[in-house]
DNA sequence: GCCATGACGGAGC
DNA sequence: TGCTCCGCCATGG
């Protein structure tokens, strides 16, 4: 199994109304400290693929933005809030409460 | 084949 | 608390 299927592997794995990090999801396909890895793998599969990639966000616990995302940060923010998950004034996200916590591999 | 870049993370200041 | 720098490596020009 490749790297990019054991990423999606593990993303389509997040529980409703949880979210994971880059750094989480990296560490689960055994590719410690390559975060980046995995945000260009779902860049690459998001746009017409089954996997819940909006579960996936940074570190800090917010919707990474970036230029070649143009608007669909936003739609990442409602697909969460569909779920349950609510975000601080900030636009954040509590990750002590909505952190995915992974019980087997 | 080399160079620049990017949905990131963590340490340092 | 917040900003900056460095490491990591696949992808595209």
């Amino acid at each position: 199994m490749s790297a990019y299927e054991t990423i999606y592997t593990i993303v389509r794995q997040i529980p409703r109304g949880q979210v994971a990090t880059y750094g989480q999801i990296a560490d689960l396909a055994n590719l410690p400290g390559r975060a980046r890895f995995v945000g260009y793998a779902l860049f690459r599969v998001a746009p017409d693929s089954d996997i819940p990639w909006h579960r996936v966000i940074n570190a800090k616990g917010e919707i990474s933005e970036s230029p070649v995302r143009y608007g669909s940060d936003h739609l990442q923010r409602v697909l969460l809030e569909e779920e349950g998950i609510q975000f601080n004034p900030q636009g954040k996200i509590n990750l002590r409460q909505y952190r995915w916590k992974v019980e087997s591999l």
